[in-house]
DNA sequence: GTCTATAGTAAGATAGAC
DNA sequence: GTCTATCTTACTATAGAC
């Protein structure tokens, strides 16, 4: 190659501090409220070089938003049972509000932003959003469906679909009681919220599970 | 009074005019995302007249905060079953999303944006959405409360408690939903919530319901 | 109370030296 | 690749005629 290793170095970890401080700020202020001049103050880097290394800052988002996505699914690809992924996925949510600790976690929160931010349909980042969570939300229903061979086929199917619609409803709306500071405690309510999808189960797998 | 009646009336209807602008506003493009010209323009007045009625845009919010609020209560003031209460937050929340039909549940909407509107903590819009959400919080919690007459005061109150932090994570989780545009029957999973929220009651007031 | 014109400012983005 | 200076636009808010 043409480039010499240590300024691709430079390169690369310069983007990624750009990154890690957009994703700081955009946790805190979303993404209208996050400007191009926080991100490069707090990056450590002058504005010239962002956007030497990102186009604007909807691609900016963009890729954060893969970024994140990407540490998320090292972290999860297997995603365990059921109560396991609420466990994960409520707790951090009160992480995520609170500190940059679980960053794959942050990404939901930013993401939540991106929902409301309806303004503009052809918002990249907006899309990259909706796009991901689609991806999202295929992946862990077919993870469900995988959990109840024992049912016909169409009942686990709906059952892995509305488990799956459940869920992320519930981990959406607890990331939205980290939000609003609500004072609760997430570990216990990540329980009840287990507790409570499987008594689904239970109810309309009656008949089938030792047929 | 020294205010003519005609005059009075036109004032009032043209700062509602100015409140229904900006909550169509509001519903798409959040905080951030709505201008006071859009305002003015969606209104049918002129900008001065929107500065004329109302202090500034933080004030404006708060006034349509305060103003969906109040026909909220006026609509829900008993509650009524949990079941109600579930089915008619999340039907509402798809409507909400979709038009102004429901000017009361868009409230809803707009509040989630501002629960993630951390950056200035001294938002006076923002302090409205989580002390109206606080009182809703109460509100919901005592009328849930009575709804257990027969079980240890305790115990009730726990449960009640319990309730209402997973019927609001419920209700938000399918606001985001609708925003995001996922293509689910609210209806159905507002029954589904129920059913689940109900299986907890169930549960944990085996021993006590029939003592 | 309504409306127009405009001041003031903040933010996204670029040019060009180094 | 880094950094500064600056252009441009868009938005909040106000002044002042009517």
């Amino acid at each position: 190659m043409t480039t010499r290793r240590k300024t691709r170095q430079a390169s690369e970890s310069s983007k990624r501090a750009i990154l890690e401080a957009v994703l700081s700020r955009a946790v805190e202020a979303g993404y209208e409220g996050t400007t191009m001049a926080d991100v490069a103050s707090a990056s450590g880097l002058p504005i010239g070089s962002v956007y030497w290394h990102f186009q604007n800052k909807e691609q900016l988002f963009v890729e954060l938003l893969d970024y994140c996505f990407e540490v998320w699914k090292q972290a999860n690809a297997p995603i365990g049972s059921m109560r396991d992924l609420l466990r994960r996925s409520i707790s951090e949510s009160a992480a995520a509000s609170a500190s940059l600790a679980a960053p794959a976690a942050a990404f939901w929160s930013i993401g939540l932003v991106f929902a409301f931010e309806r303004r503009l349909e052809d918002n990249l980042a907006r899309q990259r959003y909706l796009a991901i969570r689609k991806e999202m939300f295929q992946f862990v229903t077919c993870q469900l469906r995988a959990s109840y061979p024992e049912v016909p086929e169409d009942v686990a199917e709906e059952l892995a679909h509305d488990l799956a619609v459940m869920g992320r409803a519930l981990t959406d709306g607890f990331r939205v009681a980290a939000a609003a500071g609500d004072d609760i405690d997430f570990t216990r309510y990540a329980e009840l919220a287990a507790d409570a999808l499987e008594s689904l189960v239970t109810t309309r797998l009656k008949g089938y599970e030792h047929a």
